[in-house]
DNA sequence: GCATTCAATGAAATCGATTACAGTAATGTT
DNA sequence: AACATTACTGTAATCGATTTCATTGAATGC
């Protein structure tokens, strides 16, 4: 492994000069291409490790993600590396599980390792921030809120719990239903609250019978939607607040003989492998790449210095009908 | 960021010793209480820079693949991570998005950042490794071959693609096609062979006719399937040699109101958010999770010193024939 | 009681880059 | 001609840990 040192010596200069050649400080041109011939015959990159243990800070982003079996998780990664990447920076994905220990010491990581900032899916509302916030280091929420004044990037979930239930309601069930994510979760409980309203509202029966709360993957959906299947007068429709959960409900009903139109479905959060026909589902869809981008757009601010109070930025979702 | 002198003036001891007590080295109790004392109130943790710019290593492993919204590698890469975790490695997930330049360039990092080691799932038979084998840090390759003589972890591609043929014609299917991925990677090449032999011996129509190749993913399925569907004779049952593919021709078949038993589907590889009633169709199931594990293992036995020669591993399928 | 070991400890070198500072040569000013 | 300015360039300090080597003091052997 050639060092700066092996070069400098190869071209007949300073380590120093080098070091400006290769950070475009001013060289004599003479010397900056005896400097790249010798960096190419041997082979060299500069040692990262070194720089940033000097310079301080790395061109890394750390991207800390609750599941990375999550297509809406990998859709968003997806938005933050080419935001990154088109900006000079290289993406580390980390995933947490939704274990705020794991959690924390990947942000631990983050910082020992001089990353340049950290953009975060909280894997709770009691996540700890205070390693990353006293070093002072940039850090974006992304899709849930973390309890701290730092910058975010949202999607409208109230609005979006709201229009799968009225969705469902407006094709004529009679009986919505809601899949929803762990309590204690903003983005679950505001979903909720959207399908809570919009149910009150219809009325005609008593919403908080048809709620179950589970966890956030196929499981849980296959779950609950079981549940809701054995009540006495069960729903006649269910709205799913998350992609995989609403997975895990299209199974148990496929599999117990009910597809749509007999069952409405609306699921908040794209399906992008379901293999089904889109017509007959209501899909609220999640920008969820686009949630990546913005992301990346913020962090990279704060990085090259943007010091403005933090900001929470609330993208808009995009529904689509079943039209069965 | 409190650093080991802050440690060692408080504790009254040098920063060797201090050192000494956070790498399990010999020290007296007494020494040692002091130093964690001092640690807990300074909040002190070792800076992964420095130490790795000293060491020459760090402890995180590179996981390098095509495509990170493809389930199946989200899945192999929670295998990686696992035993990765269990064994105190971090992983860190870079996507090349099946291309060779961004995937030397990652290759390119995880050196100057001095690694623990990288496993590899190829962009393409022509990935270039030199910079990872010059160094000599340890790499795996996984799922496909790297054209290097290299440890690999692959799974039993061709009689996978046997399976999956074999089970169409056995279903009583005639015409089976096979949707395959780009020239030039293995494992898409070895399944397709698999096919092959079988739609020879079955004989009664060409099966060259019936091939297409496609990118991996669900546009590339779709656009195969609807191809395949636009001829004289349709096929009447179809393989796809890998899940997104997959879920592509079942979309373009769903919509086309076309579904199982009057077209017979076989897809290699699970399809874990399909939504989709699983006795409808076969899967191979390719141990995406095992795969990630198994690498991870074999890697780490490399780090601790494993010089023995380059080994590949070859895991089996499970079959989960369509029972309709 | 003296020589020998041994464990614990600290001072200083080291990893490979960046950068403050000082020095030098060339050019411009008056 | 004396001085200021500009534009490179090199020396050495620095980032924060680990590790070699020398030293100290205590324990052991005879």
């Amino acid at each position: 492994m050639a060092t700066i040192y092996d070069v400098a010596s190869l071209a007949r200069v300073s380590p120093a000069t080098v070091s400006r050649v290769f950070n475009g400080m001013p060289v004599s041109e003479e010397k900056a291409s005896a400097v790249r011939a010798a960096a190419a015959t041997l082979n060299f990159t500069p040692n990262r490790t070194a720089r940033s243990l000097r310079k301080q800070n790395s061109e890394v982003i750390a991207l800390v993600i609750p599941d990375i079996e999550n297509p809406f998780f990998t859709s968003l990664a997806r938005g933050v590396e080419d935001r990154a990447q088109a900006e000079g920076y290289s993406v580390v994905l980390c995933n947490t599980d939704d274990d705020t220990s794991k959690e924390a010491t990947y942000l631990e990581i983050a910082i020992s390792e001089n990353m340049a900032g950290v953009i975060l899916a909280p894997a709770s509302d009691h996540s700890d921030l205070t390693s990353v916030l006293s070093r002072g280091r940039p850090i974006v929420a992304v899709d849930r809120s973390a309890g701290y004044d730092i910058d975010g990037v949202m999607v409208d979930n109230r609005p979006a719990g709201q229009a799968a239930a009225s969705a469902l309601f407006k094709a004529g069930y009679k009986r919505v239903a809601c899949i929803t994510g762990p309590q204690g979760i903003d983005t679950a409980d505001e979903r909720t609250m959207g399908w809570r309203q919009v149910a009150i509202r219809q009325g005609g029966y008593v919403p908080e019978l048809y709620l179950r709360n589970a966890n956030h993957r196929v499981d849980g959906g296959r779950a609950a939607m079981a549940d809701l299947l054995s009540m006495e007068v069960p729903p006649d429709a269910v709205v799913a607040t998350n992609n995989l959960m609403g997975v895990g409900a299209l199974q148990v009903l496929s599999e117990a003989g009910l597809t749509a139109p007999a069952v409405g479905v609306a699921v908040i959060g794209a399906l992008p492998f379901s293999a089904l026909d889109p017509a007959t589902i209501t899909i609220v869809e999640i920008p969820a790449r686009n949630l990546g981008i913005t992301a990346a757009k913020m962090l990279i601010e704060r990085i090259n210095g943007d010091t403005q109070p933090p900001r929470t930025i609330v993208l808009r979702n995009e529904i689509s009908v079943a039209s069965a």
